[in-house]
DNA sequence: CGCGCTGTTGAAACTTGTCAAAGTTTGTGG
DNA sequence: CCACAAACTTTGACAAGTTTCAACAGCGCG
C-alpha cells in the first residue's frame, strides 16, 4: 500500500505548521521569546486553512472562535448594511491578522474573503488568551497589534473624511507599495488582488471614479497601469498629491 | 489648626477613588469580580484628573504611559495631517475608555479634548496587563473592550464611504440618543456638546452641511432644533431615513 | 471562441463644498 | 449686570467634485 503511506507524509507535512519554522515570525509574532515560548506558541496554532480565491473565511454573524494569521495570498474584509449597501473595511495580506473584530460580541460582525487562493492559520481566541497570561510579550504584542489596528481604522477614517478622490487613490497606492515592500516585494511594482469596485468600497468612491483616478495618474506620468498591473513611476510625486488640497 | 485638618479630609476624598464605589462598574469593567479582585482593581486606578473645558487629556505625540476612563464629562479625539486637515475620530463620554491608540507604538497618535469639565482615572497600562494575567475576567473584559472600538471605527467606516449627509447625521444622532439612553439620559432630549464644525469633521462633512440638514430635518419635524439642544420628534421617520437612499 | 465580468470613457444630474453675509449665543471685562 | 467682542450658526447663491447612466472595449475563463 504505498500509496497509503504517500498520503500519510503529506498530511503530516500540512498538519505540522509550527510557528518555529514559519517565515512569518516577525510579522505576527512577538520578537525575543524563549526557546520554549515558541514551542508553546507552537501548540497555539491549531490549524491551518487553506482557501480558494472567492471562498470566505468567516461571515458575518458566525461564531468568533480564533484569529487567523495570513500565511500567503490575499484577503478583504466588508460590512453589509440591511439595504445592501457593502463597505470594505481593510485589505489583509501576508503576516496580517483578520478576526480580532469578533472578539467583542463573540461573533464576526464583519466578511472576510480570499481574493486569490490563500493560506492562513487559526489561532483559538482562548488559547492566545491562556497563553499570554503566562508569556508577557506575547500579551503586550498582542495589545499592539490591536491597538495599531484602531490607528489603522484612524487613518481610514481620516481617508473617507477629508481626502477628495485622487488623494484617496495616491494613499492606497502608496500604502500598498509600504506594505508590499516591508515583505521584500518591488515598492514600485505590484499585482491588484482586488477589482475598481473593492478599491472603489474601501475608498468611498464609485468603481468609474477610481478607474478615472488611475487613467489620470497615468496621464500625468504618476503610474502606468494595465488592468491589475500597477507600477508606481513618481513616487515623490504621488506623495505631495496628498499634502496640497483642501476639500470636505 | 482646623483648617489643616479639614484640608485634609477632602484631599483624603478626592484621592479616594476606589473603583468599588464608582458608578461606572457596568460600563468600565468588568462584571462578576470577586470581593478580592474589585480590591486589587482599586489599587491600578492610580489618579483621577479633572479637565476644563477645552483642555487636552493627551496630544498627539506624546509618550503613552496610561488610558482613560471617562468619570464625567465629554470629550473628542482628533488626528491632524500635517497639511492642518483634522479629523474627529470620535466622541467619548462617562464610562467610554480612551487612549486605546497610544498601546500599538508607545505614543498617543491623536489628541484627546475635553468638550466639558470632566474627570477621568488614569490606569496606567502596565499595571492593567500585570492585572489581566491574574484576572481572566479583566483580561477578557479588556479584549472585548479593544475588539468593540474597532468595530465602532468599521462603523464610522461604512457611515464616511457610503452614507450621504442626511444619513449621516441621522446615524450620528441615534447613535448619540442610544448612549445616553444607555446612561439613563432620555432618548429624545439631549444638548450637544461639540459645535457644527466637530459634527462635521466626524461625519466627513463642512459645518455648513450640518447645519443645513439640521434645518431639513427640523422642516420635516423628525427634530426640534436649537443651537445645541435637540429634542427628537420622530425617532423611527430617523432611522427609516437610513436604509432607503443610494450613493456612492 | 464567445460570453461575462471587469474596466474605461463621456455627458448630464446631483450632492456637497465654497464664499459671503447676517443672525445668534456665549463669555468676558468693565 | 450690562455691553461688546468673539465664536458659532444659519442661509443663500454659485462652483466644483462625484455619481449616475450609458455605451463600449478588453481580458480571461470555461
Amino acid at each position: 500500500m504505498p500509496n497509503r503511506k504517500a498520503v500519510q507524509a503529506i498530511t503530516l507535512s500540512v498538519v505540522k505548521t509550527a510557528c518555529s519554522n514559519c517565515n512569518l515570525h516577525e510579522l505576527c509574532l512577538p520578537l525575543g521569546l524563549s526557546h520554549e515560548e515558541v514551542e508553546k506558541l507552537d501548540e497555539l496554532v491549531s490549524a491551518r486553512r487553506r482557501l480558494k480565491r472567492g471562498e470566505h473565511l468567516y461571515r458575518a454573524g458566525e461564531t468568533f472562535g480564533a484569529i487567523y494569521a495570513v500565511r500567503s495570498g490575499f484577503f478583504k474584509t466588508d460590512v453589509l448594511l440591511e439595504d445592501g449597501r457593502e463597505q470594505v473595511t481593510g485589505f489583509q495580506m501576508t503576516g496580517e491578522l483578520l478576526g480580532l473584530d469578533g472578539i467583542s460580541t463573540e461573533t464576526h460582525s464583519c466578511n472576510a474573503v480570499a481574493l486569490e487562493d490563500s493560506e492562513v492559520c487559526a489561532i483559538p481566541f482562548s488559547h492566545l488568551e491562556g497563553l499570554s497570561r503566562e508569556i508577557h510579550t506575547l500579551q503586550h504584542h498582542f495589545h499592539k497589534v490591536m491597538s495599531r489596528e484602531i490607528v489603522r481604522d484612524h487613518g481610514v477614517m481620516m481617508l473617507l473624511g477629508t481626502m477628495r478622490a485622487e488623494e484617496r487613490l495616491a494613499a492606497f497606492l502608496l500604502n500598498l507599495s509600504q506594505r508590499f515592500t516591508a515583505r521584500g516585494y518591488s515598492p514600485a511594482e505590484f499585482y491588484l488582488r482586488m477589482t475598481r469596485e473593492e478599491i472603489g468600497s474601501y475608498l468611498g468612491l464609485k468603481l468609474e471614479t477610481v478607474s478615472r483616478a488611475f487613467s489620470r495618474f497615468q496621464e500625468e506620468g504618476l503610474i502606468a497601469v494595465q488592468q491589475k498591473h500597477v507600477r508606481i513611476l513618481d513616487i515623490g510625486k504621488l506623495k505631495r498629491l496628498m499634502s496640497h488640497h483642501t476639500r470636505d
